[in-house]
DNA sequence: TAATTGTTGGATAGCGCTATCCTAATTTCA
DNA sequence: TGAAATTAGGATAGCGCTATCCAACAATTA
């Protein structure tokens, strides 16, 4: 027996099975099969058969650990989405993470609360964890998250709207247009008096608000008196609430536009109770089509946005810019659809 | 100048401040700083002052890849749960998260679909990623998956359901009891013909189904042909059409408990659409009491269980876990709140 | 055919941390 | 008071992978 031990005499081992053994099994120098599993230079086919059959002969899996930290990226995309608690998100975020995945990458949550520091925040954190992709909700945010994501040189979409700017890739649809065809198709229903009820107000919701106003103005009926905007979280409750408010006022209304379906919701459970007539007597419109709205009584207008497609296409467009390969189309208008039911 | 230049004259720099930069500035050894900051083992109090200036200085962060490789272990937790079209759940995964993130970890989401399959599979792939910790949706899983979840030592907080098994830790409420006692309070109201429409059939709605048939046995009343089983998921438009095909049996029953609340405001608004009083003809109770049911016309009566309070419990007994720290009740019963309106 | 330009495998040296062992100083207690 | 036990700082050696530089060829060109 030998009584002196050099120090590495026993190496901690984990078990797992390392890119060292396949290079053993395979009988190549371990790059060789780094290279040959990533695709990242050119290897001898030959090769690439033995390290296959090596690899799933030793049941081999890379380590993310050790990859991030040797070439600097991780498999990680980073998530960044304003509310779980609006079903468009999670759609979004379920659309996005399923294809991530299937691609190899892990998908981090990060929720901002609709709040641009805590996005910035939550920006610098997820960065120190070298994600290789973001994927962001809107195009509007502080300067200095800009630059932040700029800077860190990782590539970024940005989801739910469509921006031609250069540099920026997007996947989403105009919230403006839909908004302004929503409008048009209330006007072309014959409502004059026609309301507009926006919560949260976050951008999306401004540029509902826009479109709304431009096809009032063009039709020569815009009224300061008939915006109703509320800064507090979308809801039921909350559209229930302002329901009320716009039918108590004079002159009556006779169309309400929701920015958001869950208010829509609301109103149409408020009109029931107070057995207000819809669309008789009031017309009630929606925005983004939420689980519910086909069942309420009258079932509601609005606008489907597809959410799911947006989360895929988005995702899609990360992972070929996450492998540098080109993007053709830098900016996806993936369009919306007008589905008028009872409520107009 | 020097022609020669050995090998390791240039460095990869990646701009990062690192833990030696920290220890430079701090003139301590790299490892001092290492134990300072993770308080692993003593340091003199004058040493830890030092250190922390310098990383407040230098705004140093700890590299996550570099930690997770030397120590094998990550700052993420999998949070496994089986849809996110259910709100439910995302209220759970919500909760989790922003305690986790509180106490710096991070989140990383899989969604198995209900398919003890998927979930093997899922779990398999996080473990690659040598999380800290992991949290799962319910008690029953495959053998498989259980085996793994052992043999990876990993620490492991099962939600939604209390079980006293040993070794088991988990934070939830009975869900056979929550349902019992919905179903007394059917009773009580005088209904004597009471169904049970579950959805999904996982095993937290069977459960619910148990409480419902013992409460029916003890009163004498239990009958096979009152229990409606579909195990498409749980949505408003199936409950709708459950609701349909239950009204239309004979003889007539005069209450209905659904397992879920998507699938009971869709009933509800079935009753609306077709003229059905509820409570007088027929009560309606709902189980989960998620957004929107007290919205309904009537009202919905439901079980609300307290999602939010199971995620961030969940989240503490499991960082308490991930540090090592002991923990007090290995089971925690948060129970529920049985919530009467206006549908029963 | 010699010089130039690709190709492809491998050796080497880290990425930024922590586990582990070691040593010197201090404390404890027979 | 001397030996054992405890405490705390540091040196060393990786964790498992990839970036980078080299060298040996093969292919191309003039």
């Amino acid at each position: 027996m030998n009584k002196v031990l050099s120090p590495s005499a026993k190496p901690r081992s984990t078990g797992r099975v390392t890119l060292a053994d396949v290079a053993r099994a395979a009988s190549v120098s371990p790059i060789t099969v780094s290279r040959a599993l990533r695709g990242e230079r050119a290897v001898d086919a030959a090769l690439v058969a033995r390290v296959q059959a090596a690899v799933s002969k030793l049941g081999y899996v890379p380590d993310p650990a050790a990859r991030a930290l040797a070439s600097r990226h991780s498999s990680h995309v980073a998530v960044l989405i304003p509310m779980l608690s609006n079903a468009l998100f999670v759609d979004l975020l379920e659309a996005a993470q399923t294809t991530l995945r299937a691609a190899g990458y892990q998908t981090l949550m990060a929720v901002t609360h609709y709040d641009a520091s805590e996005e910035e925040h939550l920006l610098r954190e997820q960065l120190l964890h070298r994600p290789a992709g973001l994927l962001v909700t809107g195009l509007e945010r502080s300067e200095a998250t800009r630059r932040l994501i700029a800077q860190s040189g990782v590539p970024c979409v940005h989801l739910m709207e469509a921006s031609g700017h250069d540099g920026v890739y997007s996947v989403g649809f105009s919230q403006r247009d839909a908004s302004f065809d929503m409008t048009r198709h209330l006007l072309e229903k014959g409502r004059r008096r026609i309301a507009f009820a926006g919560a949260q107000l976050d951008s999306r919701t401004l540029q509902r608000l826009d479109g709304y106003r431009q096809a009032l103005r063009s039709a020569g009926l815009h009224d300061p008196k008939l915006e109703w905007l509320n800064p507090a979280p979308s809801s039921m409750a909350l559209g229930s609430q302002m329901f009320e408010q716009i039918m108590s006022q004079q002159p009556p209304v006779n169309a309400i536009f929701y920015g958001n379906d869950d208010l829509a919701q609301g109103a149409l459970m408020t009109a029931l109770r107070l057995k207000i007539k819809v669309p008789q007597k009031v017309a009630i419109a929606g925005f983004n089509d939420l689980t519910g709205s086909e069942h309420m009584l009258p079932p509601l207008t609005s606008v489907n946005t597809p959410r799911a497609e947006i989360g895929r296409a988005a995702a899609d467009m990360l992972i070929k810019l996450m492998k540098g390969e080109p993007v053709a189309t830098p900016c996806i208008d993936v369009g919306y659809t007008l589905v008028v039911r009872g409520s107009t």
